[in-house]
DNA sequence: AGCGTACTCGCTATTTTGGGGGAGGGGTGC
DNA sequence: GCACCCCTCCCCCAAAATAGCGAGTACGCT
């Protein structure tokens, strides 16, 4: 049983690793200390594109990806709609895909009980962090509710050595937007015609078009929708 | 002295809180146990458009709006780039409009040390957890140490409670788009046109349209940008 | 005092999107 | 069996965005 003790050795431990190998080991320790089948941390990524640790197995890894699960797992969509932790089990797996996607993680050694940590960094950043394991639902309920707290510290802590020790998946630091640069992106994230923006912001049409071409150019984006979407994924704007 | 029955005292009352007064009192709390002069949630919206509470002096949080300090605060600022925590010396304060910034809050009694928490909620949300104090240099060391920990789980617990009293800030739920939805609007964030994308799925660029529009439809967007928008801040889509 | 940057305005031509129709085949769930 | 949704294809035309020129003011930093 994990107390106060186990959990400061194991957040010191991640703070002083700096090795992927040494993760790998303190997340063994998790599952050992508070005795749950596996423990994941998942760096989901925008293009399909994956950074994980842990202790699922190599082959359903694999066939995650695959897979592409990622587009299908409702852990996944639902943490990212979350900002509280997530027990599976409220999940929604009514959609056939889904109910495939569960069936083939359980048959490739998951728990059928897991609860999950959204967690966000800079940049749009994305991570889950989750643990799973095989019990009835009451072992289940005391066994997060006992442990909530410490898993979202863990998940913290986790991701912390992740965004160290990746530190080009930080998206590179886009050139600030300017106040105006970031009025103008912001009111066509929301629909607003170029026209209807120069007039809420009381400026010319023209001018508008020059924020909006400064703002692509400063994200490296070549056209409207690719700015704002830019803009939005760096956290630049919010909608 | 705060240890661990107190922050277990103290995130308790917060779970167990639904009024902002509650918040309020419990933020007061918090700063008689963890002996620090003021204590503040802050959830920073894009539009200029603050959700706050604690011990800061009235006068200073009116000023704070008044100025639009949130575009200079290099707390904010700071924050949003991070994922660790900051502490207010680390940060950059070179610039002069910063420097007035902080002349200004010490003199309407915002303690010379403070220690700063970025939290990320789903849809860009973004708020910032602080604990301000006036002391030395070391012995502020010592107590953000001592309690970086726990500040890191308050952060969470004050967030989850803002987000339950703001339920008009946070998304409603997705409608689910088709694969093809996904893909179209998936291909468009990244900057292809649509004849673009049409070629890059191999289909005609009228069904791509079909696409576009269905889904422009199912997510109440006026357009494709707003599409796009509304897609990314949903989870819909992954940039 | 000079440099860079943000902010503001104008024109024309071309390309891309949006809105309005319609039509058929295939899979899933009730 | 019959909805219902998903995927696929086609037309025309109006509206909006992009691309190419250029020019002036104000502010802060060095």
């Amino acid at each position: 049983m994990a107390g106060k003790a186990e959990l400061d050795r194991i957040l010191e431990a991640l703070d002083a690793t700096d090795t992927l190998d040494g993760l790998q080991q303190i997340i063994d320790q998790v599952c050992t200390v508070f005795g749950v089948d596996h423990a994941m941390y998942h760096w989901v990524d925008s293009a399909g594109d994956h950074y994980y640790f842990g202790t699922y197995p190599q082959t359903w890894v694999e066939r995650y990806q695959e897979k592409a699960y990622v587009r299908v797992d409702p852990v996944v969509a639902g943490c990212y709609q979350r900002f509280h932790p997530v027990d599976w089990k409220r999940l929604d797996w009514s959609p056939k895909p889904a109910r495939e996607f569960l069936k083939d993680a359980l048959e490739h050694g998951v728990g059928n009980q897991g609860y999950s940590i959204p967690i966000r960094g800079p940049n749009g950043q994305f991570a889950v962090f989750t643990v799973s394991h095989n019990c009835d639902d009451e072992a289940w309920e005391r066994l997060t509710e006992r442990y909530s707290r410490d898993m979202i510290l863990m998940a913290h802590y986790f991701n912390r050595k992740a965004l160290e020790f990746e530190p080009e998946r930080t998206p590179e630091q886009a050139q600030p937007l300017s106040p105006r640069e970031v009025d103008a992106l912001t009111f066509l994230a929301i629909g607003y015609s170029r026209a209807q923006v120069a007039k809420t912001l009381s400026i010319s049409e023209h001018t508008l078009r020059v924020y909006i071409e400064s703002a692509r150019f400063k994200l490296g984006a070549i056209n409207t929708t690719h700015a704002i979407a830019r803009a939005m994924s760096l956290g630049l704007i919010v909608i």
